[in-house]
DNA sequence: CTGAAAGCGCTTACAG
DNA sequence: CTGAAAGCGCTTACAG
């Protein structure tokens, strides 16, 4: 199919692959003519790349990445370190950021560290082998070897879902603590005074919900620590609906609970109902995120609604800034979050 | 820190990075020997890949991907391509395909279809540009430019999820109809009789359920197409319910709903505490892929548990051996399905 | 069992 | 604004 008349007979390694040499044959140029006009650099007179362009369409070209990567020092793909899939909440995160980054011509490498500092420094060395173009990492928090990492790559990197101060940080997300103490501002509205803050998973953004809602339960001189439950297990229906039947065993009662996530909550309401514990009338559940289901529940939750998929489009939008060179707007991009009311509360 | 002896000082564009020359220096022999000892390839003298692996443990030698790529024609990572992340089922699958392909040095490339034809070709083509030593795909139904992409590629594949006589495709999966057709038997050992099949998305798979059960019903003389309920929209415990609901007015009444898939049947049982219907007495509700929180339903789910952590592995190392240019002991791998009778029915 | 040569298909740096 | 030369760091063929 096509002729590759640069090459010599003897020897052939040539994979049948259109190359940057054929096109420049055929529109009669230099092949770095070719590769100037075809990425949009600087300096290329219009005719020519208009020249250059018809002819890599008649002769169906596409660039080599592997070829472009050992010459450019860095690939065409971007690396994104979350902490896990099975939080819906990451799922939504990353389809926004690969709707942004394939129309832009990035491949997306996704490593999960299953909140993990160990495995996200393990994994992050070997995405940087691959010399990605960009980095997505969820949050600040991670040891010194991985941070020294990314420092030393020099790799244009992005911070997901939190927010920072640091103007040498590039951030989008939200503030967790203010989220969570939205949240508690609205039942403490609603006449709730013993309220309970139940998590898992305890990773670093629950922690800052964790004190978002401590700080507003202290103001109003509620604050009691008896009122924090906090479970290293991983989050889940189970570990919500097992949560739930030990807080509510609690004397003195507790009147309300705020879930750090929406699948603890929707387990605990479901435990509610087969313990006949009566929600939000004995007690109200509130959770956070508003995951899939929640407003599908008996009765529906109250929640905070995290806008994941802005925080996906708008970090990939800023990486891709970054890794043009340029400098982006903003240093650090809130999101902003909505409290959810619904007939748990 | 790393020294480059055998660099030039000119016009360096060397990336401080330690290289294949790097070690056969400090080895004594030449690179090509050192990249045949560092893979493992056969006729190397033993004492020789000792002072080699030796030299590259003490240089910290990482091969460099792009070069590798390059030289040999195919990277080393592998395409997947599922149809949505959104399904727990293949967020299963996925993490088990990563942990088995992460430790022999692939790095694992995520194309999501969203179910649609086009999508994935569009995806094949873009992943095949970066040249995957091996690729995983989600079932045989394909338009026919995507299979003559796959053909043409000459990439090892292995597909996911079903099962197939075709000596000449490797696939590892579980029959659907057949599973199907498991769970319907035991419904109708239970003495139920107006067995409804509802479904939402339509996908292959779901088919292939519809299949099943049909047959099975047939067999006993109970098929009736008003019993088929078939929405195309995407599933979600919210279609669920709304299902349901139309399902339950039916006159006259149905005494059990298989739904295709456990979010359904879970939006399904939500909308039956809602409504006040009583499960299992007034109808009995049946779900399939045995997914997380189904357990917690209240009545507690009964539903089919597909091995689809077993799929991953099993695909996973079918595909290692393809790409070591062994041919697997068995083309098409049964991971079976197991119905999980709980209080729904 | 080992190696010198060539080449994979691009881009960087230097000139003009 | 354009190009000839060199090189990115490996592996594939071909010899011995």
């Amino acid at each position: 199919m096509s002729s590759r008349p640069s090459s010599s007979m003897a020897r052939s390694r040539a994979t049948g692959r259109v190359t940057l040499s054929d096109v420049a044959q055929l529109a009669g140029v230099s092949p770095i003519t070719v590769s100037r006009a075809l990425r949009g650099e600087r300096a290329v007179d219009p005719d020519l790349i208009a020249r250059v362009k018809d002819a890599a369409l008649k002769l169906g070209y596409v660039p080599d990445p592997a070829a472009r990567a050992l010459a450019s020092r860095h690939g065409s793909h971007v690396a994104v370190l979350i902490p896990m899939l099975s939080n819906a909440l990451f799922v939504d995160l990353l389809e926004a950021v690969q709707r942004t980054l394939r129309p832009a011509g990035y491949q997306t490498l996704i490593g999960i560290t299953h909140y993990d500092q160990g495995e996200e420094e393990q994994l992050l060395r070997e995405q940087l082998q691959h010399r990605p173009a960009g980095l997505l990492v969820t949050g600040f928090d991670r040891n010194d070897a991985t941070r020294a990492l990314m420092a030393g790559s020099g790799v244009p990197c992005v911070h997901l879902m939190e927010l920072s101060d640091d103007a040498s940080i590039y951030t989008v997300g939200l503030s967790q603590t203010r989220a969570a103490a939205a949240l508690t501002q609205h039942l403490l509205a609603q006449g709730y005074r013993r309220i309970a803050f139940a998590a898992a998973q305890l990773d670093p953004r629950t922690l800052q919900r964790r004190d978002g809602w401590r700080t507003e339960m202290a103001a109003h001189g509620l604050h009691d620590t008896t009122l924090e439950w906090l479970n290293p297990a991983p989050s889940s229906l189970a570990v919500g609906g097992q949560m739930f039947a030990q807080i509510i065993g609690q004397n003195p009662p507790v009147d309300a609970i705020f879930f750090c996530n929406d699948d603890l909550a929707q387990g605990a309401l479901l435990a509610a109902l087969r313990l006949g514990v009566a929600v939000p009338e004995r007690v109200a559940i509130a959770g956070f995120n508003d995951l899939t289901g929640s407003d599908q529940m008996l009765p529906p939750l109250t929640t905070v609604r995290t806008p994941r998929a802005d925080v996906g489009t708008a970090a990939a939008g800023m990486l891709l800034a970054l890794m043009q060179g340029k400098e982006p707007e903003r240093t650090s991009v809130d999101v902003g979050f909505e409290v959810i009311v619904r007939g748990s509360t």
